[in-house]
Order: structure tokens, then sequence, then C-alpha cells
DNA sequence: CGCAGTCTTGACTGGCTTCAACGGAAGTGG
DNA sequence: CCACTTCCGTTGAAGCCAGTCAAGACTGCG
């Protein structure tokens, strides 16, 4: 794996604290507390952001490009846990050690606050307490979700899975712009990279979908994949 | 599925709550209030506790006995997110909605508290809030660790792993009592239960593990059992 | 003792992986 | 701006691990 980190720190200016606001829906505690108490940098594609094992000092938010968290099996076996996207929070962990390796996938802007600054924060600011836990709270439902994917579903039902979810992500729910690889949405479902491209082709010729370019993907049939999705 | 639900309710006696939160090593405001503030009911074998879909109430702790919490698909496929066992606290959630469906494995003895009452308390009690993050936060490693054993492990290695988790979390770390049927053990770990069958076989051959009977396992080289688990 | 549920074992199948080759897009340097 | 290189994605062929189907053994309970 190749980590090739340039980072450059910055100020974040108040247009954009409000741009990310606005992102967000409406301004939340915790966003505000990263946009506040946050640096801004920026990591080149494939950089590492923190590494497993590593100790929690900071927490983070997408500003733009997007990041996978993963871990690694002695022999190399990836899986990756999740995949964040602008305005995504990731990085809030409550024990000593991270968990995942973070890495920007593309190149990606992010802001950086303290754990320790967000936690005395939230000593006095109880929603802001309440947001951390509902963070941690809404990471696990997402993980365990993908349980029932990476257990039971195959490899169809994973894809589709996939994509339904990233629409939902996104600013279209129809067209899906991809971010990540076919090699890290095969890590991400625990398949291989030849499953995951012959399984999009499949979805193509059953009409379900359509790939103008191998990053986008348009979905033709929601409810052919819904279907698929159970 | 079977739901033969018997539930008897009584209120836990001081000799009770003294026993449970000597099993939990040390007295924890979590588990306190649990006992103070909850009732103990009695659940049969296959009784279902909440059923997934279902608003959140209620938080509970395994007094004895084991419980079973997961997702169906439509066709009846099933996920196990966790098996829980006595002194584990299990259905603390932050949304509205039930994710899982949770069953007693063996006939079951659980505390009861209602979330509500403990949301409350924890306004006032910092380190209780706390303890409620830190609860949620536990079970997202752990089904972090799961998500990995799902996607990327081969059988030999997810059932290697289970044997050395359930071996960490009960009384003997040599010898594993399985609360949980061949099937329970096979919709966790995201196989059938001939795969797991034949995988425990294989692993008694290989002088790894012992089988004096189908729910007790000795872990005989457990070097040879980490090696498989990476 | 008989029955039902659980577990094991065998034979075969199949879905996904592995191995391999190729085409195309993107980035780089001349 | 184009030739070169590298990375990425797709497709094909073959193999294998776990699933499926089936039968039988064991266990505990009425």
């Amino acid at each position: 794996m190749l980590h090739q980190e340039t980072s450059q720190l910055t100020r974040p200016t108040a247009q954009k604290v409000a741009a990310i606001e606005a992102a967000a829906g409406q301004p939340q505690p915790l966003s505000a507390a990263l946009s506040t108490a946050g640096m801004s940098i920026r990591y080149a594609r494939n950089a590492e952001i923190y590494g497993e094992g590593e100790p929690v000092d900071n927490v983070y938010k997408v500003v733009s490009g997007a990041v996978r968290t993963y871990k690694l099996l002695s022999d190399g076996r990836r899986q990756i846990g999740e995949f964040h996207i602008a305005g995504d929070v990731f990085g809030l962990e409550v024990g000593s050690e991270r968990q995942f390796t973070a890495e920007a996938i593309a190149d990606a802007v992010v802001l950086v606050a303290k754990r320790s600054s967000l936690v005395a924060l939230a000593v006095s600011d109880a929603t802001l307490a309440s947001e951390l836990w509902t963070h941690t709270a809404r990471e696990l439902r997402r993980t365990q979700d993908h349980l029932l994917v990476l257990g039971r579903k195959r490899a169809q039902e994973r894809v589709a899975t996939f994509l339904l979810d990233m629409a939902g992500r996104g600013r279209s729910d129809i067209i899906v712009d991809l971010p990540m690889s076919r090699q890290d949405i095969a890590d991400y479902l625990g398949l291989t990279i030849e499953t995951v491209s012959r399984t999009l082709t499949r979805l193509e010729d059953d009409r379900a979908i359509e790939i103008p370019t191998s990053r986008r993907i348009v979905l033709r049939d929601k409810r052919a994949l819904g279907h698929l999705n159970n």
C-alpha cells in the first residue's frame, strides 16, 4: 500500500464553514464544533489519515473527496468498513486505539478537531454529548446492516444494496458517481474485483443499471434493485 | 420460528443484584441502574424478547441463560448479530425502532429497565451518560471485528475466531460451553450448519480442539487456533 | 421405548475465486 | 500534442470452497 501523504494546513474560512453546514442540512453541535475548533487539512489520494493501532487523538469531517476505513489480515486480505463522503464525520472512537486505518480515496479535504476538545465541550453542552452518542449509534446501525450483507447476501444482492445505499447518500438518487475503485467496492462487499465487475455488467445486461463510465452508474430500475436488496 | 413466550415478572432480590454486580467484576452505573430500576423477567427457550421494527422501550441485562439478536431476509436467511451471555447488557439502542429481533437461546432470566429512565438518570450522572456511549462504542467495535470475519475469513478461520472469542467470554478460557446450536453458530458466522459441523470435525482431527459433547468444545491448541485467527 | 430435534457425514453442485489476457482511460514526460 | 507507461476495468476459462441434497446417528424427553 502506498502512502504519499501530502498534507497542507489551513484555517477554515467562514465561507467554507457556512458551506459545510448548509451541506449538512442544518447547523448541528458536532458539525459546528468541528468547524469552529477544527483545522482544515488536505490529503492526497491514497494518503493515510490514521493507522490501525494508533492512539485516537482526532475526529474528522469530510469537506470534499472521500475516505475509506479498513482492516487488514496478515496475508493482505482487506475489509473496508465504511466509505465516508462530503459531510460525513469519521474517526470518532471511544477507546484509546484506532480500530481501522483511514485513507483518502481521492484527494480529500477534511476538518480535524481534537477528540479531547469535543469531549470537554460535551460536558457543558448536553446536545453535543447526545450527538456524540447518536453518531456512534448511527455508525453501529450501518455496520449492523452491513453484517447482513456480508453474512447472507449473494453477489448480486450485495452490489444492488451498495448501489442503492450510495444513491441514498449522493446528490442524485438516480445517478451514482463512485469515488472509489472496483477494488475498493470489492473489499467493501467481501467479493473480488472480478465478481464486482461481472455483476455490474450483468445488472446492465438486465437493464437494471447503465454504466456510462466506469465511475458513474445510472440506476435505471430501482424497483428491480430494491427487489434484490430484499 | 417458534415463539413460546412464557414470561414471569419478579422484583430482583438484593441477593441477585449483588451476584450480578460481582459477576460484572465491579459495580458500574449502568449495571447498578439496571439492577435498581429493573424488573427481572424469565423467557423460555426461543421466546422473543423484542422484534425488529418494534419501538425501543427497554434495555436488558442477561442474568442467566443466553440471548441471540438477528435480522432476517425476506426468504428466511438469517444473520445473527450477537450472542449475549450472563452479564451482558443488550437492547440499548438510540433510535426509535428495533434493528434486530432478540430471542432467548436457552431459558433466560434478564433484568429490564426503561430506556427513558436510564437516559433521565444520565442527565445528572455523567458517569452513566459516558457509560451509555461507551457501551454502544464497544458494541460497534465487536460488530466491526465481525465484519472482517464475514467479509474476508474462510470457514476454518471463522470458526477458530468464534471459539477463541467464546473462550474469552466464558469462565474457562480452555473449555467452551456453547449455549447455542450449530444452526445459530452457522447464522452467526455466515455459513451453513453442515460447514460448521464439518469444520469442527476437521479441527478435532487436526488436534486443535476436542468435542466431548456437541455443546462443549475444549481448546486443545490455542496457538493453532490463534494462527487461524490471524 | 419411541419420537423429535440436533448433529454428523457423504456425494454432488454451483457460485465465486483464481489465473490469465486484453482493452481502455488517465497521467507523464519528451 | 503525442508516445509511453501505468493503472484500472472487463472478460474468459478453469478450479475450489462452501452450499445443497440426502441419509443416518445421536441425544434428550415424554
